[in-house]
DNA sequence: TCCAAAATAGACCGACCGGTCTATATAGAC
DNA sequence: GTCTATATAGACCGGTCGGTCTATTTTGGA
């Protein structure tokens, strides 16, 4: 055990940060496989290994406060994913084609319980808990705004960019939910490889 | 066993079949709403106002039964409102951007509480029951299918048309999904604009 | 008309839900 | 060492879940 962790972040933040985040954790990965709804406190607890006066510390508001910190944590995850992509490759087109293998390797690492950490719960709280959709649509907002700058970068309008990138983002989307279905990463790999042609095309144009 | 069973359509299937269609309509517009596991089934009842006897009568096998009923019924809705596109429009581009459109139009019809009645079932029972996932995957097959019939009868060959199929279906699939985050049809218009050009152009091709 | 099948009706059940509450343990500040 | 956050621990609560069960009403064929 190391013998100061003073520095700029308080010692006793430690062992608080590393609970909330195995809740956090927990929480996303059930969300993720079986929805918000379906995935009960009890199963959250039992997998992050805390009693549930640990959760009600930590998130006062309850699931609701968890949801909103899982759908966070996971968007960040896929943007950091998606833009580390950016970085290695050169253009938006391999940067997708790349991505898209990524997720189609989550699929089939997972035996397809794992597609989009977001999407499941988006499409059942849509209309639900305004605090779960503000994560959701700015976990969304923050996976179009990097693709769409990388593309604005290579020459396109902004508007332009922020179309191709929206759509881009849709067809993974959707792509996860038909390969989820159909147990087969296909429809991803597929997709990735009409974006980067869609994406190169459109360079040239 | 009475003889009876004469004709096939038995004046006593009237009442029986309205009961029926009744309790999957109401089922299927809560689970297209708010997902499975959110929806109960005193919900259900009440939207469809019948008592819990009946559901059991019409269903004995409860939620799981109702549900692939309604994800059957919802799937040939999609796939009916397609087809109706693929033969007034000639060309499968024409029908991809007029399906986008009545898509777009069921979405600000609800106020945003309608997407694609499979999806989100879809994503939260991938891994979950059986027989729902059954009926999903057939759902999303017609789709595709009837699709890729159009595709293939202007020319392409069977597995490009297939490839394109599942493509346009991802496509429309994410951008539901983004669109009811967003409470903006925009996405799905988009994706049908980007994708109509898209198969006007592999026609060329 | 009469009757069995079909359909409606809803009380009831154990299990589990999310959430609250009190009690105990742990650790950093002084 | 002592004191006070902070965090862990889990019993407990009212409510709702999906599902079962027993009546009662409706209905169409004989």
């Amino acid at each position: 055990m190391p013998t100061s962790e003073h520095a700029e972040a308080p010692a006793s933040s430690r062992k608080r940060g590393e609970s909330r985040s195995r809740l956090i954790t927990a929480a996303a990965q059930l969300f993720q496989e079986q929805g918000y709804a379906a995935t009960g406190l009890s199963e959250i607890l039992d997998r992050a290994k805390m009693p549930k006066g640990s959760l009600y510390h930590h998130f006062p508001g309850g699931k609701v406060e968890l949801g909103a910190a899982a759908m966070e944590c996971a968007g960040q995850v896929l943007q950091q994913t998606l833009s580390a992509r950016l970085e290695s490759r050169g253009s938006s087109a391999e940067a997708i084609r790349a991505f898209s293998q990524d997720l189609a390797g989550w699929l089939e690492g997972s035996d397809f319980t794992k597609g989009c950490p977001v999407a499941t719960v988006a499409l059942e709280q849509a209309n639900g808990e305004p605090d779960l959709v503000a994560a959701i649509r700015s976990a969304f907002e923050g996976v179009i705004q990097a693709l769409s700058d990388q593309l604005t970068a290579e020459g396109r309008t902004p508007e332009r960019a922020h179309r191709l990138a929206t759509f881009c983002l849709s067809a993974l989307e959707g792509a996860l939910v038909l390969a989820r279905t159909q147990r087969s990463s296909e429809p991803v790999r597929m997709a990735g490889e009409e974006l980067a042609v869609l994406i190169s095309d459109s360079a040239r144009a």
